[in-house]
DNA sequence: AATGAATGAGGGTTCATTCAT
DNA sequence: TATGAATGAACCCTCATTCAT
């Protein structure tokens, strides 16, 4: 339709964001080859020649996300200005989270629900959870890391979930008492 | 082969189980009106007939598991024997959840799936939610319950997606870090 | 399209008759679902109704053609008038079988093809070609009925694969030489 | 991998050779460019070069086997020792299409249910069938010839299809009766 | 109250074929 | 000469849902 063009470098990255956005709208099941060329503006031919099976096309989808989910995270955590008390970035990440990145956030509750049922997106998730604590570490004590990541998903889920709004210094105390007094 | 079961006043709640069973194995999107009409061993008229709709069964299927969960929560909670540091239970779920109720937990991460989306759900969940507190609110101070849940939820949710057993010590410390002193 | 009707007892005949009249036409590889829908003015989700798969259909398809075709075969051996030379039995079936049922010759044709790969269908042939041999043993000793069918086949056969007409006489001789002089 | 063949002359020939094989294995149907292409292990794009359509693709390969089948016929016929009894030529024609050639019987099965339908292939068998009947009048009379192929078309094919294995003295006692006394 | 028959709307996937290189 | 990229058309099959009984 729009132009016969033979060759298309970046089109397999263009479809790997429709996918998402797909899934963030219909969810996984909605997300099927031709509601994603659709809106990838992409014959529904290219899709199986990209992604042969939909399985392929949901697992490049997903990875991606978690490739960008943790670049956030990273990020919040590494730009923070030096002296900062890095307990303080922790509040910020559930903040980031919690707001502007609903797209996201549906999309990580599918990828969970995929996850507990099929390895490989298993891995995928696994995967994203060492390098969240691998950032974690460089601030906090490493045993203490799983604890925080885990407080952290808590939060932003049930910040998703819930109707009232976050209540920014009862998660920040939480932080605080979780980590403890920092060592240095 | 007919059995002729005249009236099978416990078939609704047959169904529904069997609803859980096939989700859990399939996915949500996995639970047909054929699939679980065979799972529960009924006719496929009969799924139409108590659930007019595919959203209705899932939503009835769904609020049940709902009730379960909280019913299991409360109940660790509730049967501590008298004068046990509250702290013991919180971690005593993370310990019930993560070993023997797998299914469940799949079914959870099916159901957080779907509320990101579609309101219904959402308040499914939110009710539960509200439960847990109130639940927990008669051990420990109200401001600190959704911190508690929360740390709960991301405990859990972890400990399944994890390769390695948790470990059981750290979870205690986290607890009795984020709860603080008891005030008795 | 053709009035809504609910109940349409005849209609699994009446598919499994189109599915050979396109099978004729195009080839087993030309009967899919909905070829044959249309040729039987059907809609195409009666097609799997009524037939799961598509094997399932070729299948049907093909044991109603084995048995017209055995049928045809035994009435001409059973309707020779009294006192009938039964070597002319068998050359009538050629020139039966030769003549006006080239649509059933190209549906045998197809089912060798796929009997030769698949047991499901060889069955069918085995079964059908007992039948044939025990028509036969009514007129012929039971050690030439194999024989007289193999030629029979090849007879047919290459008659509806040659370009010149069949020359009666010399089956008439080829079959008296075969069969020998009668017992009686 | 890639193993750079800059020119293989025999390319087209590895092809026919895999067609055929494919074809034994999955069906006409199932000799798809690609599954051949895989077999013959050669390039996509290199498949359509060759041959254009996939009805050229076909058509070689079974024109190739058709010359493969005479030319065993004929051999068999050829190189009877000098004085042997030419219908003992016949017998072991069955023989040997009904041992170890499997493969090239459910292969012509394909070119029959090809040829009923299509001349281009009915032309094919038209010519082997002349060849056969050339040959077969070095040692018959020529108006025995197509009665003896049809037999022997009829004994192979049948052989292939039946369960029991074949009486050898029957089918030599049903070709000695047809062929009658030897002039000679 | 309960159920089998029936159907239309897709959905995943395959594939012959075209074309630029 | 030779091949990888690309695509549109089907195809088989699944399923939610409707409806007559």
């Amino acid at each position: 339709m729009t132009r016969t063009r033979r060759t298309d470098p970046e089109r397999r990255e263009r479809i790997v964001e429709a996918v998402l956005d797909v899934i963030a709208e219909h969810g996984t099941q909605g997300a099927t080859y031709r509601s994603v060329a659709q809106a990838a503006d992409v014959p529904l031919g290219s899709m199986t020649y990209h992604f042969p099976t939909r399985d392929d096309m949901l697992l490049a989808a997903f990875a991606h996300l978690a490739d960008t989910m943790h670049s956030r995270f990273d990020q919040i955590l590494t730009t923070l200005p030096p002296g900062t008390d890095p307990r303080e970035g922790v509040v910020r990440i559930v903040v980031t989270q919690g707001d502007g990145h609903e797209r996201d956030m549906v999309l990580v509750a599918e990828l969970y629900a995929l996850a507990v049922r099929d390895p490989r997106y298993r891995e995928l998730i696994q995967h994203w959870m060492l390098r969240s604590r691998t950032s974690l570490e460089r601030h906090f004590p490493a045993e203490l890391a799983p604890m925080i990541d885990a407080l952290l998903e808590g939060l932003v889920l049930h910040s998703h979930i819930s109707t009232e709004p976050f209540d920014l210094d009862r998660v920040r105390q939480a932080v605080h008492r979780l980590v403890g007094p920092l060592p240095s």
